[in-house]
This record gives structure tokens, sequence and C-alpha cells, in this order.
DNA sequence: GCTTTACTTGACTATTTTACTTGGTTATTA
DNA sequence: TAATAACCAAGTAAAATAGTCAAGTAAAGC
């Protein structure tokens, strides 16, 4: 698992179509515009999304991509994993390097926390994400209004 | 919060510095040999580890690194984020860019997962990933003992 | 106090990844 | 068949990563 902003790009134009696509296709020129990504860098990065079955596409005019399931089941670890190619080059796998015990320890241990880290994005969906943003947003909103209605009264 | 091999690297280098140093200081060139990670390298990440409070250093011959606080009180995502200097560059950061609302609703989206990996990081420390190492170790010898045992019976 | 050891610092370089560009081809619809 | 938008491939600039080198400085021990 790797974290970068490749992923943040990845997961911010999956957020894009999750938010604007309702029944209909949402071309990549606009979401190249709403969020400042460039539409080359979109392709190659919904080529990935496509290949790993997170997007489809529709070709032709009034086409665009939909998301190829519900908002529910697409984790935030699925995203960023495949535009990662993830060939997490492991080191010592096996053979080699691994002479003295303690040096597969520390790469243990790593590969522990690697994959609690992976459980945990496997555990956020992109529909939970906007769930709880929306959550929020109504928070913050009843308490401002509740502040004005303080000062106010 | 960005996770990269850097990032690993540093980790692993931390943890192997705290399986190590029982009261002694650990030299670079150990760490080095060991984790199979370059000393000059290893001399950069651990300057950024000492001006974040993370390791100190003691000079001189028979010096190196020591931890400078308890296992327990340091955690993974304290180390990545001293060696990531995390200029975060939230692109709308007020001004900007966010024009129509809709590209600021992905944005925070991405800050609100951001800080839930930070925050998920921050509660794991390097005391409890060792420990939990040494658990999975007790069981799964355990259960070789026991497969032994009822295949011998 | 001098020498040795070993950390410290900074500047410099190679490699890899990221982000973007260009220039196409193919499928679909109006 | 003209316009649209996905698809594809090669190349490129900039940034991050990983490592090198050389000149320091602090501490230990003789």
């Amino acid at each position: 698992m790797r974290l970068t902003t490749k992923g943040r790009y990845a997961v911010t134009a999956v957020l894009d179509l999750a938010l604007h696509s309702q029944e209909k296709p949402v071309n990549l020129s606009d979401i190249s515009e709403r969020q400042a990504i460039s539409l080359s860098y979109l392709e190659q990065l919904f080529s990935k999304l496509r290949k790993n079955n997170i997007v489809k596409s529709i070709r032709g005019p009034g086409g665009g991509y939909l998301l190829n399931s519900p908002k529910d089941e697409i984790s935030v670890a699925h995203i960023i994993n495949a535009v990662n190619e993830s060939i997490e080059l492991s080191r010592c796998d096996g053979r080699a390097n691994c002479h003295d015990g303690k040096q597969c320890l520390t790469h243990n241990l790593w590969v522990d926390l690697s994959l609690r880290i992976n459980e945990f994005l496997d555990n956020i969906s992109i529909g939970e994400l906007i769930r709880q943003n929306e959550r929020q947003a109504v928070q913050s909103a009843r308490s401002m209004v509740d502040a004005i209605s303080v000062t106010t009264v």
C-alpha cells in the first residue's frame, strides 16, 4: 500500500464521478475542469480504474464514465491499489537478504503494519465518505444556526 | 499524510533501533547493514527523526542513536510525518481554484480521509507493533506444537 | 592535548515516479 | 459523415527518492 498524490488524484476523481453521475455518464473533460487535473492524466488513471472494474465507460457522444458498483462497495483501498499497480517490492520474499532473522523480524513488522493500513482503507467506502461529510455539514450548519439564534435573541 | 518507501525505510529503521538498543546506543552502520539501507540515506532520515525528537544521538566512540521516548509513545504517524516534511500541498487552501463549491466538496472529502488515516496511524505505536508480532509468533508456535502433538499421538 | 572514532552537515548526482503533452485511433451518436 | 469522447502509445519536464562525497564537529581514551 502506497499513499501518494497519485492516489489522491484517483480518489478525488472517483469522488467527483460519484457526486455527478446520476444515471448519466460523466466525461473526463468535466472532471478535468472541476478538479483541475489534466485530461490525459485522468485518461491514464481511468484506464487503470476501468481495468480494475471500478468504473465502466460508454464511448461516443454523450458517453463518459460510470461507477461499476454501488458507492458503498467501492473502497478507498481498491481505488488506490488500482492506480498504483502495487508491485510492492517486499524485499526478502523467501530467499536472499534475510540472513539473520532479525532483519526478517523488522520486515515482518512492516508487512503487518501495511496489512493493517490496507484493511483500514478497505473499510472506508466512497459512499461512507460522502455520507459522513454530509452529516458534518448538517451539524456545522445547525451549530451555525444555533450560534446565530443565540446572538440575535 | 503520505505513505511511500521513504516512510517504510524510516519506520523499519526505528523498529530496528527499538529492537537493538537496550540502554546502549545503536550506530547507523549497524542498522545500515541489518536493514540493507545505505548509510548516507539513513543519515538523512535520522537527521529528520532527531529534529522531530523521535530519537536522540550520542556522539563519539561507542555513540549512536537511542529512542527519545518510550516505545509506546512513538507512533507510526509521527515517524512518517517526520521524514516526509508534510508540506501537504492541499491545493485550494482558502483562495483560488475552489470556484464552484463542488470542487471544494471533493477536496474536503479528501482532507477528511487524510485526517482519518493520520489518526489511525497515530494510534499505532512502535511498542504495540512489536508486542502484537510477539503474540502472533507465540500463537503460531503454539499451533505448530499442537499440530505436531496431534500428528504424533 | 592529541588522536581516533563516529556522528553531523551540506552540496551534489543518478534514478525513478509523477504529471503532463502530443498525436493519434476507434466506437458511437446525431 | 461529422462531432464527440473513450482509448492508446510515446515522449518529456519536474519532482521525489535514494545514494555519494567531502569537510566538518563532538567525545573518548590514551
